[in-house]
DNA sequence: TGTCCTTTTACACCGCGTTTACAGACGCCG
DNA sequence: CGGCGTCTGTAAACGCGGTGTAAAAGGACA
């Protein structure tokens, strides 16, 4: 059964939308401000996100360049008043799948939600498999496979920061950036050897691919090789 | 296209700004205050960044030279206030490349915007490729390449070492002056060995490089060969 | 309750910068 | 040329802080 998140700062309109939503059978999670919609668009994946550009805290563009940084093809519709070819075009171009204009039919909506998740599974998938020497790790399915057919799991922290550091590979990236962008803690931990048994962790279970592939740059942080 | 952050926290004249630049047909991500705006400046890399310097959280201050060390070269504009020319030197001094007085017109910013991002991909980059007989050292990367393809890795302070050398080439550099820009020390230490095992260490990193290369001057310090 | 994952604790180790100690090298002078 | 003081090269030892990691503790979930 699809999940769908609804971000929406007009109260009237998101209860409409999220209420035809869930009578059509849809799990649903609503945000009413671009904050909490921030929040929950990184926190969990989502067969689709329905998104209004204009809120308060991040504007639409924001969410909408964050998930595609974060979770990369997730479909995304684009709820706005403005129906003006600049901002759909624009929308569309940072990711977005379809555009509703408001108001718009509830038949509509529903319409293209239907159409969105049609054509969703056949989507090139997210960039989620990441080469390393000896095998390739699956970030959505965490597991890493190796050249020789065997498997190993990893978990959902492992998973993610591999995601993160394959984002911004050939950077080494510090311990308090990991700390905020993969934790989503304020960095005031300073004192934590968690990424570093996490690092551990992933070594030992990348086998002998980690001496090339998954580095320490001493006084700065880690970073996964060119 | 372009994308650009704005860290703002007078919601008109951010409000106003991305406006315009969205009307130019850049891509705008907005920070309303320094917290947002350093996850922001920390997170993707941008074209430019327009930067208040007074903001709740973060200083200006604080985020330009988390930017300038986190991603070195990023273009940076201040907004500032009239009547803040101390902080605009400041701001400049620390690695920004261009400033607007508060309150500035539309077009006088767009004008400055188009001009940073024209000269920006040209900017003259640190000269971090530093040529040497039988290979070249990536001083960014902290390594040696030999022109038989092995390479050897330096600590932080050879780097630096070898930077500062390297700008003042054919100057034989007193072993004061290198621990005062390069160990940023006040030379009390008047009797320390440390340059010299820098030096020594260098020196067996580059093979047989060094005796046409980083050279002895008795009594002086130490050069880089012309 | 047990399992799995995460986090903390504790300690060993190692890289790097620095100091020490001493052996040469150099330059000056008679 | 030989003597002598100064400057330089470098091996070895030292100290500190960053890193690896085993083991224990904590916490979510069923």
């Amino acid at each position: 059964m699809p999940t769908l998140l609804v971000i929406e700062d007009d109260s009237a309109i998101r209860r409409g939308v999220c209420d035809a939503l869930r009578f059509a059978g849809h799990t649903v999670l609503e945000a009413a401000e671009g904050k909490a919609g921030m929040e929950q668009a990184q926190r969990a994946s989502f067969d689709l996100i329905l998104l209004d550009l204009v809120l308060p805290n991040y504007s639409g563009f924001e969410i909408l360049q964050a998930v595609q940084e974060h979770r990369p093809g997730t479909p995304v519709i684009i709820l706005s008043a403005r129906g003006e070819e600049a901002d759909r075009v624009k929308g569309l171009k940072l990711g977005a799948d379809d555009y509703v204009v408001k108001p718009f039919s509830v038949r509509e909506l529903l319409a293209r939600v239907d159409a969105v998740l049609r054509r969703s599974p056949e989507r090139p998938k997210p960039v989620q498999q990441l080469p390393f020497p000896g095998g390739t790790a699956d970030l959505a399915r965490m597991e890493l496979r190796f050249d020789d057919g065997t498997r190993a799991e990893i978990s959902e922290r492992e998973s993610n920061l591999l995601e993160y550091l394959s984002a911004h590979r050939g950077r080494a990236i510090a311990r308090d950036e990991l700390l905020r962008r993969v934790w989503r803690l304020e960095p005031h931990h300073t004192e934590t050897r968690t990424i570093d048994m996490h690092i551990a962790n992933l070594r030992a279970k990348l086998r002998d691919a980690d001496a090339a592939f998954l580095l320490t740059v001493r006084g700065k942080g880690y970073m996964l090789a060119q």
